[in-house]
RNA sequence: UGGGAGGUCGUCUAACGGUAAGACUGCGGACUCUGGAUCCGCCUAUCGGGGUUCGAAUCCCUGCCUCCCAGCCA
């Protein structure tokens, strides 16, 4: 595999170390990623990917794929589906095995029985906001509900009647008997059950009790035989009564560490606001490139193996932080650079004449498919007297330490000749260069030996180019941190106005075919995908990311 | 102002009582038929104050700052 890996070791790996030493689950280690369906996955779900698959990979165990899907009023087949595609595109090992909490409902039921059989878990028919109010503050301890002490004999029936049916929404609760006084609200007698008449996506109607988050995990972590379940900080309170719920069953007891979650500058990361992007249709949809989402880096042209690489080496630690997205586009670039094939194309066509080059004359001229790998062979681009180049490449006033076309400069043609620029025609009215007109060396075809320019543009024949739609993504943020908002606004005021730009472009005959989803470099450009709805007659690419541009960061410092 | 968790280059992460290291970014340079890639070099950090110790990022005390928690969400 080509991923790398330059980080030591991180505090988690450690622990299973220990475990494995000590003997602990006798060298067995077995995680689980478990996503709700509530939302697509996005690129702070690809650390955990890539955390949890990679550690059960790298010990020799196994890693879940388990949908947390406890709350029937959020959860869709819809995400369910596009999880397990992007967790399968990411390379999570899931060895077809999917697993489902709602697969495990009659065993929690069964379990919570046995709570109230021990005592510790009753019936509590407060309200919501009675049980908010009752609940104590940050400073105050809680106060026990009346009904704290049911006996268990009216608990089992109460909770009996509550699956059954016989009470409306929100009427009743089963809660555990902790501790109204704990100073962690977690374990002031937790809701285990609310009673929802909604119809789950996969147990349809047949329960209308469902249990609640801490209820669930643990149990369905140790039903899995999970070893270390691997969750993020805002968990540290929950894991006393993680703890507490396993033993009291006294059941196989999985231990819950938690480790930062990833944050991105410019980037939102929450499900809740991502969908808000989605709903208002500031972004076009789940897979719009604009967003973290795995299916929108992946429509971008983000590779799998650029995404693990990012991920394997952001380090694993407690610490909250914010990673900046250059070292994302560091990763992706760096695998593009070795896998993806380069291809000409120009994206602000100027027309460029060779007035000493014969009239109707082509000649097919050998590319390189990619520098960086020889197994990726050559092709042939055709060349003709006229071609299109890119408006950035000719200036009639040159900058300085500008070595592209100016009037009497020479430049190679990539692949083909080393040309020199005459003069610039211009439209009267609107003194808009509209053509260069240059002459070209017929000894210095690409593959001889022949003197030294400074620099080598790319071009496109213009008889034979084909049309690109190609959009050029920018940032969705015009702000590091696009919470950051002044009172009384929303993450929305930062929304960058031109984060796609759609040009039409031109490119040299072998696009033709590009397939939707391939990955290519445009020569001194950058990366691009042909996006999924791409065709032959009508090809469309996405900007992945570009390519670095230190002639660019010289203009922007002067 | 209760509880929990954290504070090391600009950013992320190492160093587990013994020379503060790496990656990204930034800045220089070499090379180049992509101003790409590659290569080389440079910059900048232990939250503050006490203590223990021959020696402290690490141990102790103390102060400060940040994040999370009052869903019948996960």
């Amino acid at each position: 595999m080509n991923d790398t890996d330059s980080r030591p070791s991180h505090f988690i790996r450690d622990i299973i170390l220990e475990d494995n030493a000590s003997g602990k689950h006798g060298g067995r280690v077995h995680t689980r990623f478990p996503p709700e369906p509530n939302g697509y996955l996005h690129v702070g779900h690809a650390k955990s990917i890539t955390l949890n698959f990679g550690l059960a990979e790298e010990f020799g165990g196994k890693c879940n794929l388990r949908f947390d899907d406890t709350n029937p009023t959020k959860e869709e087949t819809e995400y369910v589906e596009s999880i397990i595609e992007d967790v399968r595109w990411l390379g999570g090992d899931f060895g077809g095995r999917v697993f489902y909490a709602s697969d495990y409902f009659q065993q929690l039921y069964d379990w919570a029985v046995v709570l109230i059989n021990k005592g510790v878990a009753y019936v509590c028919d407060l309200s919501s906001d009675q049980v908010r109010e009752t609940r104590g503050t940050l400073t105050e301890p809680g106060k026990n509900s009346p009904y704290r002490d049911r006996s268990v004999e009216e608990n089992l029936d109460l909770f009996a009647r509550m699956k059954a049916g016989e009470f409306p929404d929100g009427s009743r609760t089963l809660r555990a008997k902790v501790d109204m006084a704990s100073p962690n609200l977690n374990m002031r007698d937790p809701v285990m059950y609310r009673i929802l008449h909604a119809e789950h996506h996969r147990t349809g109607d047949q329960w209308c009790i469902y249990p609640m988050y801490d209820w669930a995990h643990g149990q369905c972590d140790s039903i899995e035989g999970i070893t270390h379940s691997i969750c993020t900080l805002e968990f540290e309170d929950h894991r006393p009564l993680y703890d507490w719920y396993l033993d009291q069953l006294g059941v196989f007891h999985p231990q819950q560490i938690e480790f930062d979650r990833l944050n991105l500058t410019y980037t939102l990361m929450s499900k809740r606001k991502l969908l808000q992007l989605v709903q208002q249709g500031i972004v076009d949809g789940w897979d719009d490139p604009r967003i973290p989402t795995l299916s929108g880096m992946r429509r971008r042209g983000y590779s799998p193996e650029g995404l693990r690489n990012f991920a394997r080496n952001l380090g694993v630690s407690k610490t909250n932080g914010i990673t900046e997205f250059e070292k994302l586009e560091y990763y992706v670039r760096e695998d593009l650079n070795r896998t993806a094939l380069r291809v000409m194309t120009v994206l602000r066509p100027l027309k460029l004449v060779l007035t000493n080059y014969p009239e109707g004359q082509t000649e097919m001229l050998e590319a390189v498919n990619n520098p960086e790998d020889a197994n990726a062979g050559t092709r042939q681009v055709p060349f003709s007297r006229e071609l299109w180049i890119e408006q950035d490449d000719f200036r009639e006033e040159p900058p300085k330490g500008y070595h592209r076309l100016y009037p009497g400069n020479e430049v190679r043609l990539r692949y083909g000749y080393i040309i020199k620029c005459q003069n610039a025609l211009k439209d009267p009215a609107t003194g808009r260069i509209t053509e260069i007109h240059c002459t070209y060396d017929p000894d210095t075809r690409s593959g001889q030996q022949t003197r030294k320019v400074k620099s080598t543009i790319h071009w496109v024949a213009a008889a034979t180019a084909i049309p690109l739609e190609v959009r050029l993504y920018d940032k969705l943020f015009t702000v590091e941190n696009p919470n950051d908002v002044p009172e009384g606004q929303d993450f929305t005021t930062h929304i960058n106005p031109n984060s796609l730009e759609t040009v039409p472009a031109k490119a040299e005959p072998s696009l033709a075919n590009a397939q939707p989803g391939s990955r290519f470099q445009f020569e001194r450009l950058g990366y691009f995908c042909a996006d999924k709805s791409s065709t032959a007659g009508r090809l469309l690419f996405n900007r992945t990311v570009e390519l670095r541009d230190t002639w660019a960061k010289l203009q922007k410092k002067s």
